[in-house]
RNA sequence: GGAGCGUUGGUCAAGGGGUUAAGACGCAUCCCUUUCACGGAUGAAUCACGGGUUCGAUUCCCGUACGCUCUACCA
């Protein structure tokens, strides 16, 4: 086991959007993986083909693609273990579910949906089991005759696992240790459904084995069921060949307790999935942390302090370092509460931590969006620089800067309306005549004029400054005014001063 | 109801028999900045509760409470 290669999986159902929880899920593999030169490998999940959604699988991978967590064997670049996809294996695991019938650990159970419906109406906490399963129509109860026959005849029929009665399971958890379970309170799982295909429980097990899954991380939500893959693996390929499992603590909601939901970021007003969904039945979207703004790097680098840190403090890691530092023994039992706060101020600091042309292509769909034409790279590279440090999510670019890109749609006079005069108004009736004289057009320069000017007037600077800020900008925020001045240009400088002037007579 | 898992500030969390119980986010106040932001400073926890063990428990043991997950021919 020790010298085999790594192999991990990650094993999504493709019925919806890719949740938080099951990115980070892929990022604790994806790390372990690439750590030990392993491989990660994506398997599909499609055993229900009641909940097939189109698009679902494509939007998986597209979430993966942005992410930088590309797996080296799936069904789109395939693999020496291909297929895949489950519902593409199907012949598979029947065999296998025979298998377990042949050596007793499995039989025929013909209960009806309705039949085992009306069980758990009449009997409260009905429970397929190894009490219960002697009152029911299998294997078990009927003739060796009467099951042939069934079987003969085509009569529907789902294969179980025969749980053991008083048996101690013993699952070696590498985040939680050893957790034990009774055999006598499990019950009689369904391993092949009546339509052929495997449930989760048979096709997790045969799928792990042939595609030599050596660690299997998911979630903490399957550690009840943990028993039922264990013997399991016992009776078809021995436990010395089982992978080592990790039961990944939950990601919580914000407010209160459980699980995060969709439901929580739409109503609390935050992304759940990675990027946005549209419901193919329904045409709803549902956003994600792409088109909000995020950038894969502060989002994977949010997931993998959910619930993990390498104990120095350290909180800002790129995907590189987080391959070296990440270790199974430091991951959290306990769930956590997911804080859209915190989330933003991983982007934000990734914002800083990157150059901005790294990003800038991304930003620019904003400013499209807020039909704001960017024509010139390097004067974005500019704006962005100067603004960059007031923005938590990309499209806080556009709100910061538009009015480097064009005149303020909005002047707010009502902020310098108090305290305006003759004497302002004169000060930069002249103002505008020094800039057209100016040599030298940057920010030092602009200043020096700017205080001069206003020495000369006999008012101080900082009465100034706001009015000009306003003119420039339109409101109170922004960068150093005369940076702002600098990089628009006197052309667009004068206009706005001229334009302020027209409305405080007004 | 049953089983399993979990429980250090509002949140993420470090620590793990003796500490002033780190740090981060958020919040509040202040400084810097003639805007906003950044940056800096300061403030806020009897480590769920009750018993043990111990000279000493937040740390070890046992209970209790609370929370969560699962309990489908869904994953």
């Amino acid at each position: 086991m020790e010298n085999k290669k790594v192999r991990v999986r990650f094993a999504p159902s493709p019925t919806g959007g890719l949740h938080l929880g099951g990115v980070r899920t892929v990022l604790f593999n994806y790390l372990f993986a690439k750590q030990h030169k392993g491989s990660f490998i994506v398997r599909i999940e499609d055993t229900d083909q009641t909940r097939f959604v189109e698009g679902a699988e494509q939007y998986i991978f597209d979430c993966l693609q942005w992410c930088g967590l590309v797996p080296e064997e799936s069904p789109v670049n395939g693999g020496p273990f291909a297929p895949y996809r489950q519902s593409e294996r199907k012949e598979i695991y029947k065999q296998y579910a025979l298998k377990l019938v042949e050596k007793g650990h499995a039989y025929y159970a013909f209960d009806t949906p309705a039949e085992l419906e009306e069980k758990r109406k009449a009997i409260p906490n009905f429970q397929y089991n190894h009490q219960t399963r002697r009152q029911c129509t299998n294997s078990l109860t009927l003739s060796p005759e009467a099951v042939l026959e069934k079987l003969s005849n085509n009569t529907p029929y789902v294969i179980r696992i025969k749980m053991p009665e008083h048996e101690t399971v013993t699952c070696h958890d590498m985040i939680r240790g050893t957790v034990e379970f009774n055999t006598s309170l499990c019950d009689d799982k369904v391993l092949l459904k009546a339509d052929g295909m495997p449930t989760y429980h048979l096709a997790v097990v045969v799928d792990d084995y042939l595609m030599q899954i050596t660690h299997a991380f998911r979630g903490e939500e399957w550690l009840p069921s943990a028993p039922v893959h264990i013997l399991l693996w016992n009776y078809l390929f021995g436990l010395n060949k089982m992978p080592q499992w990790a039961h990944l603590p939950l990601i919580l909601k914000p407010d209160g307790n459980g699980k995060l939901s969709k439901r929580d970021g739409e109503r609390l007003g935050f992304p759940v999935f990675a990027m946005d969904w549209t419901d193919p039945a329904t045409g709803n979207t549902t956003t994600g942390f792409k088109e909000r703004g995020f950038l894969p790097e502060a989002f994977v680098n949010m997931l993998a302090m959910l619930g993990w840190n390498d104990g120095s403090g350290q909180e800002i890691f790129s995907l590189q370092e987080l391959i070296e530092k990440f270790s199974i023994e430091r991951i959290h039992k306990g769930g956590a509460k997911f804080d859209y706060e915190k989330a933003k101020w991983f982007n934000h600091s990734w914002l800083q931590k990157l150059p901005v042309q790294q990003y800038a292509d991304k930003v620019k769909p904003y400013f499209e969006n807020a039909s704001i034409n960017i024509t010139n790279d390097a004067y974005l590279y500019k704006v962005m620089e100067l603004v960059k440090e007031r923005c938590q999510v990309l499209p806080d670019f556009v709100a910061q800067s538009s009015f480097f890109f064009q005149h303020p749609e909005q002047i707010d006079t009502a902020s310098i309306a108090g305290k305006w005069n003759a004497a302002k108004q004169q000060f930069f009736a002249e103002l505008i005549r020094t800039l057209e004289l100016a040599t030298i057009w940057d920010a030092e320069n602009l200043e020096k004029d700017f205080k001069e000017m206003a020495a000369a007037h006999q008012l101080k600077p900082g009465e100034l400054m706001l009015p000009f800020r306003i003119m420039l900008v339109g409101g109170k925020f922004g960068p150093h005014v005369f940076d702002i001045a600098a990089t628009i240009g006197r052309e667009a400088t004068i206009h706005r001063i001229k334009h302020t002037l027209q409305l405080m007579q007004a």
